[in-house]
Order: C-alpha cells, then sequence, then structure tokens
DNA sequence: TACAGACTTGGATTCGATTGCACAGACAGA
DNA sequence: TCTGTCTGTGCAATCGAATCCAAGTCTGTA
C-alpha cells in the first residue's frame, strides 16, 4: 500500500515530483484523513444511520474535499451488481437504433445504471465476442435491438444468467422478454390508408426475407388487400434490406413493370427515402405518380420533399419500456415482460388520391 | 462461500432446486474441477508459460465446458486497468454523434475494450452526473463528442487522472488531446464553390452563438467572401441551433428579406434540412431559386430532392482516430494527440449556377 | 451502584481475480 | 551421492469496497 508521509488524500492524486504510480484517493485514505476506520466511512457515505450524524458530516466533507469516488469496480465485486447492463445494437449508425440507445440509456441513467454499448455490425462473430465481454463484465442485464442472429447467441445469454429483454426482434420464434411494435396493425393501417385513396395497385417493398418484423409488415399490408378484396399480386412484392441502396434498386424492379404501382408500403422509413429517390430518379413524382408510405417515423421524414407519411414507432420510449421492465426483472420480479407497442399512422404528404 | 457438495460447476449454475443464490463459476471452482490450485488456472487462461502445457490444456478444456468467464470485475480490481473506457455524447440520437459512435465502438471492440455509453443530452446537471459515474466506474480514458458544456467539468475530469480526447470540442479554448474536422477549411471551399457559380448574396446559416465549430465555419465563409472581393452582409448571417427545425425559422429570416440571398451555407446537414424545407414551404425551389450546401455529409443527403451538396467529415474515422490516440496516451504514451481532419466538398444538386 | 439497552465504532472476512515468492521434484554434472 | 539448475505448482498477499459481528461508550433505570 501506498504509505504516503502525511496521508493527504490530495498527495494521493497530486504529489509533486513523487514518481509512484498515481491512483484515485480509496476509502482507506479517507479513513485516514477522518481518523476513524473505513468500514465507517462507508457507511457515511451510503448515509447509513448507523453513523453518529456529525461523524458522517465530517467524512462527507473530508471525501469531498479529496475528490474522493468509491470505486464501483470494487463495490461490485463483493455486492456481486454492477449497476450496469449491456446493450447490443446491429449498429448505432442506423437512426431506428440509435432513438431506442437514446431511451435506454436516459433511463438507465435516471437509476444510476451505466451503459455497456455494444455494436454487432449484424456480424455473427462480433456478436458472439461482444456477448462474451458483457457476460465478463458481469452486466446486471441485457437489452438487444433488432437482433437479427438471435439464433446463434441465445444459448451463450442464458448461460449468463442475467434477464434479457429483446426490442423488435428478428428471430422468428419465442422469447420470453420483449418489447415490440405493433408491425401488423402499423401496416395494415398504412395499406388501409392508401386503400382509401383509392389504390388498387399497391406494392410492398420489403426487408430482408425471414425477418420477424418484415414478415409481420408484409402479413399486415396483405390483410389490408384482402380486406378489400384486392386479388394478391406476388410481383408487386419486392425484397430490400432496410436501407436506402437496395430500397433503391427494389423500386427500380417495381417501376420497370408493365403496369407498376401507384403506391408503395415501405417496410421501413429508410427504405422509403430509398423509394422516392428512385422514382424522382425515373422522372416520376411523389405523391402524384405514386404515393409512398414508410415505417418508424424516423426525424427526417416531416423534412422530406414531400413529407412522409409514415407509421410511427415511439422508439425512444420503446427503449425506455425495455429498460424499465429489465429492471422490473433484474429486482427479482419474475413476472414477463411482453410489451406490445402500439403503432400510429402519421399521414404528411407522400400519399394522395390515385390519379384517374 | 458456496459449498457444493460435488463441487461441479455446472452444479453452480444450474443446481436443479436448491434456492441458492446463482452465481457463475469462479476461478475456484475451475481450480477445484482440475485439481490445481487457482493461480494455475489463471495463467493457464492467460496462456502465460510457466504452467505445463499439458495441464494447461485440460485447465482450459473444463473451464471451456464449465461455461467459465473470469470477472472482468475482480480483474480490474487488483490490475487497476478496466479495459473500459467512456464515450460521453450530447445526444445519441444526433446522427452525427452516433458515426461517431459507432467509429469508437469498433476501434475498441477490436482491443478488447469496452464502452461506457454516456449520453449528456446537453444537460450539465445530467452532464456531470455522467463524468462522476464514468470516475467511479474506473474508466481508462475518456473520449468527448461535440461538448457543448466542456467549461463545466473540465476540472472533474482533471481530477479523474485518466487521459481524455475530444472530438469536435465546442467549447472555445485550448485542449490537450483532440481530433478536430478542419471546419475553416471546409466551409471556406463550400463557400468558393458557390461564388464559383456565380452567387454574390451568400447567406451563412449558423449555429448557436460562440461554439467553437461555427466560429470557424463562419469564419471560412467570410474568408471566401472576403478573397472574393465580396463586402459583408450582416443581414444574412443567422442563427440557427443546429437541428432542423431551428433552420427553418432562420431560414424564413433570410426569404423574409428585401433582397433574399441566392444561396445558403449551412453550418451542417441537419440545418440544411430544415432550410431546404423551409424553402419549399415558401414555394421557391432548390437549387433554381436558391443553392443550398450543408456540412457533415450525413447518410441522408444523398437521398434528398435534391441531393445534397456539402462538406463530407468522415465521421466514423474520426470517431476510430480518437480511440487510437485515446490507446496511445493510455499506453503511457506521453505524446499530444493533436489531430486535424481533412473535410472534403462533396458536389451534388443542391448548388447551381446563379440565375440570371 | 449495577446493569440493560441503544448508539457508535472497529476488526475481520469476503468478493474473484493477479502476482511475488517459496518450494518440491526432476534431472544433469561433479 | 550431493549439489545446483530448471520447471511447475501452490501459498499468501493484494486490489477497494461492503457487511457480519464484537466491543466499546453512554444513558437511563432499578
Amino acid at each position: 500500500m501506498l504509505k504516503d508521509d502525511e496521508g493527504r488524500a490530495g498527495g494521493v492524486a497530486h504529489s509533486g515530483g513523487v514518481k509512484r504510480p498515481l491512483r484515485q484517493p480509496s476509502i482507506k485514505d479517507i479513513a485516514r484523513l477522518a481518523r476513524v476506520s473505513h468500514p465507517t466511512v462507508s457507511r457515511a457515505l451510503q448515509n447509513s444511520p448507523l453513523v453518529n450524524p456529525q461523524t458522517a458530516a465530517k467524512i462527507r466533507k473530508i471525501a469531498d474535499e479529496a475528490g474522493y469516488r468509491a470505486s464501483a469496480v470494487a463495490r461490485g465485486l463483493v455486492t456481486r451488481r454492477t449497476r450496469t447492463i449491456g446493450l447490443v445494437v446491429t449498429t448505432v449508425a442506423d437512426p431506428f437504433a440509435s432513438e431506442v440507445v437514446c431511451g435506454v440509456e436516459q433511463t438507465a441513467n435516471d437509476h444510476d445504471y451505466s451503459v455497456f454499448l455494444a455494436d454487432s455490425n449484424a456480424d455473427p462473430v462480433r456478436e458472439k465476442k461482444v456477448v462474451q465481454a458483457l457476460a465478463e463484465r458481469r452486466v446486471d442485464g441485457i437489452i438487444v435491438t433488432s437482433s437479427r442472429v438471435g439464433a446463434l447467441y441465445l444459448p451463450l445469454l442464458k448461460e449468463m444468467m442475467v434477464p434479457i429483454v429483446l426490442v423488435n426482434d428478428q428471430y422468428p420464434g419465442e422469447f420470453v422478454h420483449s418489447v415490440m411494435i405493433a408491425n401488423t396493425e402499423g401496416m395494415r393501417a398504412a395499406a388501409e390508408h392508401l386503400i382509401g385513396l383509392g389504390h388498387r395497385r399497391i406494392a410492398y417493398l420489403g426487408d430482408q426475407l425471414g425477418y420477424q418484423s418484415d414478415v409481420e409488415r408484409h402479413a399486415g399490408y396483405q390483410a389490408a388487400l384482402d380486406d378489400a378484396g384486392i386479388a394478391a399480386m406476388p410481383e408487386l412484392v419486392v425484397c430490400g434490406d432496410g436501407k436506402a441502396e437496395a430500397a433503391m434498386e427494389a423500386m427500380e424492379k417495381l417501376l420497370s413493370l408493365g403496369d407498376p404501382p401507384t403506391a408503395v408500403c415501405c417496410y421501413n422509413d429508410m427504405s422509403a427515402l430509398g423509394a422516392m429517390r428512385q422514382i424522382r430518379v425515373r422522372g416520376l413524382r411523389v405523391p402524384e405518380d405514386i404515393s409512398v408510405v414508410g415505417f418508424d417515423d424516423l426525424f427526417f421524414g416531416s423534412y422530406l420533399q414531400p413529407p412522409l407519411t409514415t407509421v410511427r414507432q415511439p422508439m425512444r420510449k420503446m427503449g425506455q419500456m425495455a429498460m424499465e421492465g429489465l429492471f422490473a426483472l433484474m429486482s427479482g420480479n419474475e413476472s414477463v415482460v411482453q410489451i406490445k407497442v402500439d403503432a400510429e399512422l402519421v399521414v404528411r404528404e407522400s400519399t394522395a388520391p390515385v390519379r384517374s
């Protein structure tokens, strides 16, 4: 142990000239300064009623002056709780993910939890590494957003013995705890909106096949068409990958059809962004020639030309809900977190009555 | 200590029925299973040459089967290195920030570091809380992006005795380690581009007054005008806040002028987004009536109608550079990290020759 | 005066790893 | 056979906090 001649904690931090490894003051340094034992310091800083109020005040003052910050590392070791969670996303660069991250982070912060952000980049190898790292960090819980490779590491997650909440899980199958948007109902509302505007040739520009939310959104689209008695048109269903670039290509396929659609339901706003661009590139106009709806309601939607009609997901709120659910689970509450969030159609100007 | 009758690590994790607090296997559990001491297990898993290769192989096999993951918490306590960094952003929901976060996170991950994401929300109170939390977590280093309240907590940061790298610091003044975009040169190139297209009445739609990058970008704009011998037009310089909404209002001011500008240099792409929207709302066209340039080159720029001419910041790369600089500092390298990144003008279709 | 009980405080242990040091056994050279 | 080096391995201490338990002080009452 560092035996300072005087034991001043300030000396520990800023000792002039002495070339010993610097370190932040520990609880023992504070104890020495306050002429009490470490347990007493510990209790004083936890506002324990067991310690004399005057002693506590004095200790707190000294700790404050010394710039003492209790080590969460040491505390975590003994309490077996790190007040830390892991947040796994496929990529933070995606606006949907970053909104969720924002909600999670703020809520965690409000409860004095810290968040380990782990970006899997949709790469299975990295994803596995990332989850192992979280296990080693001894996080108290995990939130996974838009997991696309869930099956790969779910066994790993179980091994960690910490609760896990999924947000908009993409892995087809059951998972215990989750916060999901009402994909089917949301996209159905979007399609019904288009039908109400007189559209009949309505396309669906989806995500890669097999992802849960794509399956559900497509189902909502299909249900609306069925209800309206519109026959299925397989050539109007195309795939993208949830990003703008792929959506341009997919949109091009639709526009090359002999009888192109008069409206498009896009899997998400990023796809809608690409779709609208491609429509422009082909010299057509939104919504005069083709109506477009998105899904998510990302920040840029209302600033596009024309402003995008879309289905709103309360992304930040969903992050908050996931975090709150995780708190419940972490505090030993055994009940299941199964939240389905309502999606809301936001009509702007990218949709219009079909032209006669 | 948990004394399992048999000591099987599997029993620790999945002991059927026994209602003792479950925990992940510890190094002692593995030691018991392998019939060696814990130090030997520790060395074996670190691939230390001190341990017999056969013993090491056996230990690794057993540890693997038991799903053992060394506690980074315990390791951090003794090694005084957590292999953890803090990443402070004003908000992850901002596309610029999330790109930087992405770059930082990936680079950190490649070196087996984990990232604590801390969202200050540009709120001083929260910001302080966030930094204190990082101090308690004993992070090995910190990266702060677009710090707007830097002055408030810089003293706090110094107290932590860990290296700090700022990305695009907004606090006017010197800071030791930083990665900055070439604000002045970048915006100057943008303005020169407009001047080259024949524009003379060029507006500057800035950020809130006093932020470093706004000051510098404005300086670049001004320098270009000066060089071209264009007299200063104070009425053409307006303020936003870096977001689309405020930019709409600022743009409205410009459009209400008796003699509105024929081109606008926007502080960033978000502002450009708002500016373009407002131009449309007023029934004008980009670029026929007014040319618009942005700054950042966010993902949506090339999908706008028209695609946005802007100044590119290699955001992800900047995050990577910040992280690499931090690695150098954390490994005791005392040299100063002072990186200035080149900005590149990307000409798309939101700028055109001034109409005659 | 003595003693129960409330209030404070300190000693010792613990969490799960790393690491300096001691030591046992193998084996070679004298 | 003895000594000495070289390998492996284990013991014990340590990191910084939390917490159980014991012990001390003080007050009030019998």
